[in-house]
This record gives structure tokens, C-alpha cells and sequence, in this order.
DNA sequence: CAGTATGTTCAGCATTTACTAAACGTTCAG
DNA sequence: CTGAACGTTTAGTAAATGCTGAACATACTG
């Protein structure tokens, strides 16, 4: 297995954009060694010895990337290990969890209106461009999401025609 | 100024909401109140008292979401105070910054991709798919912003024509 | 110029959070 | 049944972060 300088400078900088977006390092030095694994799955000691970190963070962080629905967690048949790597869609699932926050901030604004309802209409301004925004992207975020799946699969179709790897 | 329990709870809630994706509660409380005030624009003493905050914590958070181009500071003229209120399209800013993340990502992907350059084909296929997501949204995303600007000032216009206020 | 009002910066404190290490529970092998 | 291999849970620790209060800087008023 290699483990070049580069290796764990690309495992630190995935940790670091994890961090970055609201979730722990760790969560993502687990991911980002994922990313770059032979085999793309990997066992729990295998991550503790990689990544120099404790059993516990280990077991943490893989149950709460399980949670987002990041990497599955695979027992092969016959080993007693769990093994874990990078659930197909990880990306799309990462999205589906922002949007959560727009469906916050679009019902607080509606919650605001509510509370203005007797002022006049320029006080409500500042919450109904906030409640009108939210609703947008709350509507067309999936819709988008729909485009993506559809140009992912056949970027796949194609991709399976010239590489036949494990027909 | 009508300061109930209700505001109050408004307040606290946009604060929360700010803390989930990542900024400084005050921060939430400061753009909370300003959505709902009377009037839009509010001065430092204001925020220090309705929001129960030290100068110091006022300061740094209005500074922060000036950063953040959320809010702007005004300086009436004659008085000597400044003001802050909510700027108009803080929301497709807050979005804008957001894109920050997926292009750290894409290219993070294609760090990962240079790193696997010798191995085979379905090693890559974990960083392909994600190079190809972020790149996707990297693009579809100003683009959906776009039609929410012009989405929005269609609705301004209309607006403007049932409402005359401040004409 | 003196005095006051206002905004900024900084040292210290309190809270939270990520991580470790160890105890614990469970499952399998001999 | 005994012992070992794994994974989980939990108590404790170290670091980061938000917030306050006070000192400081700046600009206006009389």
C-alpha cells in the first residue's frame, strides 16, 4: 500500500475541507484516504493504522459517515471485519443534507412574516425576499439533482462500453 | 418597539440556524432582529440592547456580515451613529459562498485523480465521480442563480406597481 | 482645546468539541 | 468453557471558539 508524503497531504487537505463544511476532520481523513485506497474498501484497523488515530474516533466517525450516507459499512463473507468505502451517490446525498438548512431558513421566514403581519408591506420586504429565495432553491435544488443522476448514468453507460473491468 | 416573547424566540431561532451552517450564533441573532426591526436599519446601541451583547461581540459580528456582504452599514447623514441593515440579495451572496466549498472539492478531485494516475480504471472511479458532481454544480449553480435574479426583479416590478410606498 | 460619544481591539473566561485511552460487550475459535 | 479478536461506549483531556469587559483609538460637540 503506498503511503507517499503525497498521500497524507491529500488525506490532511480532504480533513481539512470536511472541517470546512461543518463536519469533523477526522470524518473526513477517513473519506479522503477512501478516495485513494487499494481496495477501495477498507477494514477498521486498516483506518486506525493509515490515519494513526484511536479505535474510538474510528468507530465515531465511520458510524456518523454512515449516518450522512457517505460509506457503507460491507462485511465480507467469511471475515468477521467490517469494511468500509465510498457509498455511489456520496455527493448527491451530501446535497440532499444542505438543502435541510434552506427548508430551516425558508419556514423561519415564513414564521417572521407571520409575526409582521399586521405591519406594512416595506417592514415584510426583507422576510418575503428571504422566504422567496429559500422556496426557489428549495424547489429547484432537486430538480437539479434529477439532472445530475441522469447525466451521471450515462456518463456510466458509456464509461462501461470502453473499459471492461470486471464484466 | 415591540419586543415579546415571540420576537425574542425569532431571534434565537435565526441565531440557531446560523450556527448550522457553520457562522457565529450572535451573528444569526444580529440578522434575526435585523429582519424583523422597525425600522430596517438599527445602530450599534440598538443591537447592544435588544440583543443583551457586549459593544465588542456587536462589533466583530457586523464586521463579519459585512464580509459576508449580508448586511451593509449605513452612516444617516447628521448622525454620527452607524446603522446596519439587511442588504438586498444577501441571500444569493450567502449561496455564492457556498460554491466556495464544491470548486475546493472538484479540485481536491482532481489532486486525488493526478495521485492515481498509474493505477487502473476503477481505482479512479470513486474521484471521477466525484470531479464530475462538483464540477456539474460548479456550473449549473450560477446559472439557477441567475434565473433567481431574474425571477426576483420580475416579482420587484410587480410589486412596485400594487404597492406604491416610498415613490 | 477639553470632553464626550462611538467603534475597534485585545486579554481573559467559559463553553464546546474532537480526540484518546481504557473499560465493556459480543462473537467466534479452539 | 476459555480466551482472543473486534467494535462500541464512556470518562477524561487538550484545543478551538464565542463572548465579555476593559483599554484604546477616533471623531465630533461645545
Amino acid at each position: 500500500m503506498e503511503q507517499t508524503f503525497a498521500y497524507k497531504q491529500f488525506i490532511e487537505e480532504v480533513g481539512i475541507a470536511f472541517e470546512m463544511v461543518g463536519l469533523p476532520r477526522m470524518a473526513g481523513r477517513i473519506f479522503g484516504w477512501l478516495l485513494i485506497s487499494n481496495p477501495p474498501h477498507q477494514s477498521t484497523n486498516q483506518l486506525v493504522e493509515v490515519l494513526q488515530a484511536s479505535k474510538g474516533s474510528i468507530s465515531t466517525m465511520t458510524r456518523l459517515l454512515i449516518g450522512l450516507k457517505m460509506i457503507d459499512r460491507m462485511s465480507l463473507p467469511g471475515k468477521r471485519r467490517d469494511y468500509f468505502c465510498i457509498k455511489p451517490g456520496a455527493w448527491s446525498q451530501m446535497m440532499k443534507e444542505q438543502m435541510a438548512g434552506i427548508t430551516a431558513f425558508r419556514k423561519l421566514a415564513e414564521k417572521g412574516l407571520s409575526l409582521l403581519a399586521s405591519e406594512n408591506s416595506d417592514l415584510r420586504l426583507r422576510l418575503q425576499e428571504m422566504q422567496a429565495f429559500n422556496a426557489f432553491w428549495e424547489r429547484e435544488m432537486p430538480l437539479l439533482n434529477q439532472r445530475w443522476e441522469q447525466e451521471r448514468s450515462r456518463q456510466m453507460a458509456v464509461a462501461e462500453k470502453t473499459n471492461i473491468t470486471d464484466a
